[in-house]
DNA sequence: TCCATCCACACAAACGATTTACTAAATCGA
DNA sequence: TCGATTTAGTAAATCGTTTGTGTGGATGGA
């Protein structure tokens, strides 16, 4: 179908040299008297040749290419950090393919095999679930992988995360701030990192009020919208429903406060709620969101160089320091409904 | 750094047979009495061996690796399509590279020489500008290049487009029908072709209405968010401002509320909108956003199975068809404030 | 003039799998 | 028993590039 497309043996004979001399040439590892490079171009350009990355690549051993697993590249903070990893990697010289896991450890597992296939130099591993051991395993079979925002615990690799535990404290002083006492949150499953340290920094901020975290709160499944719809069936159905929700993810918000609307239920009036991610459309949602903002290009870009360094056998750069986040306050915080009977959103 | 990995010499050497036997076995081109067979998967599975893909490819001339080019993989509507293209590309058995261009010429150009490098066996562009004509140039120098979203006038390649004058038509007729009668149009650089396709929908609804399109109703420009502000300003600045607009983007829409919503101007109530595109947020925007809806699932899912027909040969499944579009009713169009004085927008 | 350098290249062996063409042995039919 | 067919493999070429090792000729110094 294709035709072949010019080798650069055919250069070599227009040239009226040799393969090897054509090779280095290209590559600068030879100088040549101007005739003869001249002669060498004028067959490059005259048949237009391009060396053939596949046979590059089998004789160098390395694919310049890095891999990007996510649950579903169309989430917004997901495609965000795509969008940033694939930037950087271009700057650096290597390609990205994506790869959507559905936040299956099979899927995960399976294009990890891919590293040893040489078909990719390394990945970035963005997951997003909790590993019996297995995901653990193979990570450290394959030694080129940079775990971005969540853990896999037991794998050796380098790590990027945010720092959540600021978020979380955060996020909770906003709310204890606004009024509220009695904050639920609703998170993702319990035992990710994530999890428990926005957790555990959202359960500080409510120490320092005085105030304690009420399990019967703390609603804990899963990071997307169907499960914030579900986390505010939950919370409304309680006997005494809280007046604030910290959402450990926009997606969780949103979710709520669908879910709200429908059941008539106006936020930020009757219900205050902090986001956290800050997607790019985080502030046109109605209301406009106020959440914790965790910059994805960060995670992009940074994960990216680490995983170049991994793959160049450098120290990766730095201590893994944590990424930090920040509190964006917009338009889905305002005060307990019982304490300012008309409350106003703007 | 990485150990070479054991290769099929090696697994022949250990179940005693030569390497042909071990490649042709693996790949089911050779039946063997159970016994040797034996040997061989013990072989396999106590080294680990896993073929090396780049020798494969080397030796088969494919690289099973699909490109996508888009402006920018964090734009929602090219992160939709992303997925599903993935999605799609999986299931066939290919890699997917990402690649954002951001919406220049000279970047879509080069990575499209990876498919003459080999890299790629094929391309799905999504282009978002006007060619001068080395765009065409270089698509048809490579001939695995399929079209979607948007056409490259000259270039001889698949294309899959959504049926935009339908867009128009309907979003022209939903403003009608609301009481409108002076309706902007705010779109992307003339000359592209849903830009002239949907503004020739749209024009044909005010013609049905006995109305004809205001040229100083018309601002063309770009498909981003940033244009949509600057667009509003501009028509906020007209003698007689009209009182809809029928905006070719989500992204436009939103930019557009965004101004109006910062220039005291209330959306729907003083300015009705219509978008186009129904990214995954468009209903949980403030108002939920009235748009078009094509299926970026189809354009992504669609768009790799014609590439992988191209790829392999085969004749581009089917015609060409349209993909569908689709008005969907929210609640950023109410009747003109003229005729309504206190506009009901729920 | 002679030997040591240096230049400008060339030869051939990798890289690791696939594939074509082949062969030695076993089996079969007549 | 003989030829034909099948079985069970193998040897070697090939994909296109890179690279370690040479080599013949020109140049330079003594």
């Amino acid at each position: 179908m294709q035709r072949p497309g010019p080798t650069i043996q055919e250069v070599a004979r227009v040239a009226g040299v040799s393969p090897a001399s054509v090779s280095r040439y290209l590559n600068g590892r030879l100088t040549l008297p101007e005739a003869t490079a001249r002669r060498i171009q004028a067959a490059v350009l005259q048949l237009g040749y391009r060396p053939n990355a596949i046979a590059r690549r089998l004789r160098s051993g390395t694919s310049e290419t890095l891999g990007l697993i996510t649950a579903d590249i169309a989430y917004p903070l997901f495609a965000t950090i795509a969008s940033a990893a694939e930037a950087e990697a271009s700057e650096a010289g290597y390609s990205l393919v994506m790869f959507s896991s559905r936040n299956r450890a099979e899927s995960e597992i399976g294009f990890l095999s891919r590293v040893e296939d040489r078909q990719l130099d390394g990945v970035l591993l963005l997951t997003n679930h909790l590993d019996d051991g297995r995901l653990a395993a193979r990570i450290n079979a394959c030694k080129a992988v940079v775990l971005v925002d969540e853990d896999v615990p037991g794998a050796e690799a380098p790590r990027l995360f945010a720092h959540n535990v600021a978020g979380g404290l955060a996020a909770g002083r906003h709310l204890i701030a606004a009024g509220h006492r009695r904050i639920a949150h609703v998170t993702g499953p319990a035992g990710l990192l994530s999890v428990d340290e926005r957790r555990r920094g959202f359960a500080a901020a409510l120490t320092e009020a005085g105030l304690t975290l009420d399990p019967a709160l703390v609603v804990s499944g899963r990071y997307d919208e169907g499960f914030g719809a579900e986390a505010f069936a939950r919370l409304a159905a309680l006997p005494e429903p809280p007046t604030a929700v910290f959402a450990a993810a926009d997606m969780l918000a949103i979710g709520m406060i669908r879910a709200a609307r429908a059941a008539g239920v106006a936020v930020p009036r009757d219900l205050s709620i902090v986001g956290y991610d800050d997607i790019p459309l985080a502030s046109l949602l109605d209301p406009p969101l106020t959440t914790i903002r965790q910059s994805a290009e960060a995670f992009g870009r940074l994960g990216v160089r680490m995983l170049v360094d991994l793959v160049k056998g450098r120290a990766p750069a730095g201590r893994p320091e944590r990424i930090p986040v920040e509190l964006v306050v917009r338009g889905s915080v305002a005060g307990p409904r019982a304490e300012m009977e008309a409350a106003p959103a703007r």
